[in-house]
DNA sequence: TGTACATCAGTGAACGCGCGTTCACTGATGTAC
DNA sequence: TGTACATCAGTGAACGCGCGTTCACTGATGTAC
C-alpha cells in the first residue's frame, strides 16, 4: 500500500463526502443558514479548521449541495423520459417514478424544496440558475414530442417551467408526509395524478383556439 | 389624557406590532430560523428582555406573522372573487390583481414563501394548516361556479390546490424579480396567465371523458 | 531501492464576540376607597 | 376629586455558552535524486 499515487487526494476527497453527507443529515432537521460550521464538522467528525480545507464557508457547501441535487433531479427526468406521453395510465406511473425517486433522494430534494426560496442567497440564486437549465432541457425534450407539432417555444417553455414546479412541490409534499403513514402519500401522489391529468388536458386543447 | 383607560394596553399592542414589523423588515433578508431575537428588539429599539412581554419566543412572533400573512392571501382573493370565471380577459386581470397584492404586501408574501418549506417546524405546521384551510374554502367557492356542475368535491379540491400552488409560486417569483426592471416582472405575468390559461383549458375539458 | 526534503490534510488551543435568558429594578398607568 | 397601593411594560446589567476564524503544529504522503 506504498506508492499507489494518488492516496492524498483520494483520502481528501473523501473528507469532503464526509461533510457534504454530514450537512445533508442535519439538513434534515435544520435550513441551510440555520447550520454551524462546528456543528458541521463535529456531525462529520473532524476539526472545525479541517472544515476550511474543503470549502471558504457553509455557503459554498451549500452550493455543492445544489449541484449534486439537481443530479438527482436530472436522473429522474431520465428515468421519466423512457415513459411515453400524456396517456392517463403513464401519468399514473409517471407520478410513481417521481414518488420513488423522491423516497431514494430524499435529503437532497429536501433541501432543495427548503433553499429555493431560502435565506441564502448565494444558494438561491444557484437554485434559480439550475431550474432555469433545467426548464429549458426540458422544453427542448417536450419539443420532440408529437403532441408538441404546432408549439411555439415560449410555449413550450411555459409547459415545461409548470410540470417542473409541479414536480418539485409534489416532491415537496412527499417529504413532509410522515413515512409512517402511507395512506397520506397515496393520497399526494393521486393529487399530483389528477393535476398533472388536468395539465394534460390544457396542453391537448391549447391550439383548438387562436393563442398568443 | 388622565383616564383614558385601556392606555397600557394599547402601547402594549403598539409595541408589539413594532416588534412585527421589525421582524417583518428583518425577514426581507434573513429567514426566520437565521433571526436573531436580539437582532428584532434592537430593530424594534426596545430592549431585548421586554420581547418576552409579548412573545415567548421568535418561534411565536413566527406563527403570529402566518397569520398576519395569510390576512393578505385572503384579503387578495377577496380582490380576485368580484372578478367572474376563466377567460383569458378574466385571467389577465386576475393575474394582474396577484401582482399589485404581491408587490403592496411584499413582506407577508415572501414570509410565507420562505417558510412555508423552512426550517421552524412550527411555522411550517401553521403554514400548512391556514394553506389547507384556504385550499378548502377556494373550493367551496369554485363549487358555485357553473363551470362546475358534475365535478366531484375532490375534483374541485384538486383543481383549488393547484391554482393556490400556482398563485403563491408565482409571487415568490414576482418577490424575487428586481424591482428595477418592470420587464422581468411582466415577463413573469405572461407565463403565469398562459399557464392559467393551460389550467382553465384543462378544466374545461375536465368532464369530456370519463374520470374517476 | 533508499534517502532527504517538500507538501499539505487534519489538529487542538486560543481569541474575541454576540447570543438567549434571568433578574431585581423603575415609573407610568390603573384601581379602590 | 385626592390619596394610597397594585399592576406590569419596559430597563439595563449580568451570566454562561457556542460560535467562526486564526495559528503554529504534526505526521503521513509525494517527489527528486
Amino acid at each position: 500500500m506504498a506508492h499507489t499515487t494518488g492516496a492524498r487526494q483520494a483520502r481528501k476527497e473523501q473528507t469532503r463526502r464526509t461533510l457534504l453527507d454530514a450537512a445533508l443529515r442535519l439538513l434534515e432537521w435544520h435550513s441551510l443558514n440555520s447550520l454551524g460550521l462546528r456543528e458541521v464538522a463535529r456531525e462529520a467528525g473532524i476539526a472545525p479548521a479541517a472544515f476550511y480545507r474543503h470549502f471558504e464557508g457553509l455557503d459554498a457547501l451549500g452550493v455543492a449541495l445544489v449541484e449534486e441535487s439537481f443530479g438527482s433531479l436530472r436522473a429522474m427526468v431520465q428515468a421519466l423520459r423512457s415513459q411515453g406521453a400524456a396517456s392517463d395510465e403513464v401519468i399514473r406511473r409517471t407520478v410513481d417514478v417521481i414518488a420513488a425517486h423522491v423516497r431514494e433522494h430524499h435529503a437532497h430534494f429536501r433541501f432543495l424544496a427548503r433553499e429555493r426560496y431560502g435565506g441564502v442567497p448565494g444558494v438561491r440564486a444557484a437554485i434559480a440558475v439550475e431550474l432555469d437549465a433545467f426548464v429549458q432541457d426540458l422544453s427542448g425534450d417536450l419539443a420532440t414530442q408529437p403532441e408538441s407539432v404546432g408549439w411555439s417555444a415560449e410555449d413550450l417553455r411555459v409547459l415545461a417551467e409548470l410540470y417542473v414546479n409541479h414536480v418539485v412541490l409534489t416532491a415537496a409534499a412527499l417529504l413532509d408526509a410522515d413515512p409512517g403513514h402511507p395512506e397520506i402519500e397515496r393520497e399526494i401522489v393521486a393529487t399530483a395524478s389528477a393535476q398533472l391529468r388536468l395539465i394534460a388536458l390544457g396542453r391537448r386543447h391549447w391550439l383548438d383556439t387562436d393563442q398568443t
